[in-house]
DNA sequence: GTCTTTGTACTGACCGGTCAGTTAAGAAGG
DNA sequence: CCTTCTTAACTGACCGGTCAGTACAAAGAC
């Protein structure tokens, strides 16, 4: 087997905790714990801490890239960019420990896995850019872009970590009635 | 005088040091050699090294709520809110470190500090969603606020991190021009 | 004017604990 | 019995926090 349940264990413990604590804060022996195995494994398995963290950052970022890329496919305009909004609402829904991640280390330096996340940034606001640059071409895309990704996440987040009883469709309807 | 400048410069250099590589990462000893001193000096000061962060962390608070809501002051509908877009995109060019910090440890928790962080958000968050509620009762004003706070943000820390060549006029159009 | 005292700001060597990474031996399974 | 995987014990580096001591200025004491 490819991912053998040790290896999904110990991502989906490490994920959960360094989106909480951070990576310098969460310790090797308290992820291993988490996900019920020995702390040798975690190093037998993905070789050092910080290549474990690049597993689970490459991981995300297939995910989501693929997601956005789906979610704009065939559609123009105001549509695709609805249907931008609500896939990454529905991610983040999905995946909330590695939307917080993308969060917090974006604008971090000097980190190997730093890459990962740039790539992430750069094709998820990529795909809200090209949709800017062809709906509304007097617009900067890359600002446009980056204001309309960073109001559906942080959105998101408010709705997951401060008011999680809410519906996926009253944020999209917050996020979509704000933008145009 | 009430702050002495081996405050202010333990201050400064932990502020930027914590904004690029997160709490934990940094010593203090290399906050006391950033700062040119001793790394007695920084617990004398301080007593401990979540103490200098609780005491970087209310004086930011306080500049950048004030600020918020004396660009509020009197105004009402888009009008208020091109105010507070111009004033978090002018606190976030004076104070980048510290926009960093805030959007990295907002969702993360436990941490002494955490309070603090909430604080600022609680407080900027309120100006805008008050904003909202005025102008625009049929929207819900919290999940508004956050979208206009987060796209606000993003675009300002993507200006400065990203594309620091560009003017506090090109991202100030950008986001307004996305939002309504 | 000089000597002693006192208080404050600062220093850097040091200590105890924590943590990433290693290793050697054992289980699991074919 | 051999490969793959897992484990517990261990090691050495690093880090937060302490503390005994230095520097120095202000304030009496004579």
């Amino acid at each position: 087997m490819r991912t053998s349940a040790t290896r999904e264990h110990i991502v989906e413990a490490a994920l959960a905790l360094v989106a909480d604590r951070g990576f310098t804060a969460t310790s090797v022996e308290d992820i291993a714990t988490a996900a019920g195995v020995a702390k040798g494994s975690v190093f037998y398995n993905f070789g050092s801490k910080s290549g474990l963290f690049e597993a689970i950052i490459t991981e995300g970022v297939g995910r989501l890239t693929a997601a956005l890329r789906g979610a704009a496919e065939g559609l123009h305009g105001r549509e695709a960019l609805e249907s931008l909004v609500t896939e990454l609402l529905t991610q983040i829904r999905a995946h909330p420990d590695f939307a917080k991640l993308m969060v917090a280390e974006t604008f971090r330096t000097g980190r190997s896995w730093q890459d990962s996340i740039r790539l992430v940034r750069d094709e998820s606001m990529g795909t809200f850019a090209a949709v800017v640059a062809e709906t509304w071409p007097e617009r900067d895309p890359f600002l446009t872009a980056s204001a309309l990704f960073g109001a559906t996440l942080l959105a998101g987040l408010e709705w997951l970590v401060f008011q999680p009883d809410r519906t996926l469709e009253d944020v999209r309807a917050a996020v979509l009635a704000t933008v145009r």
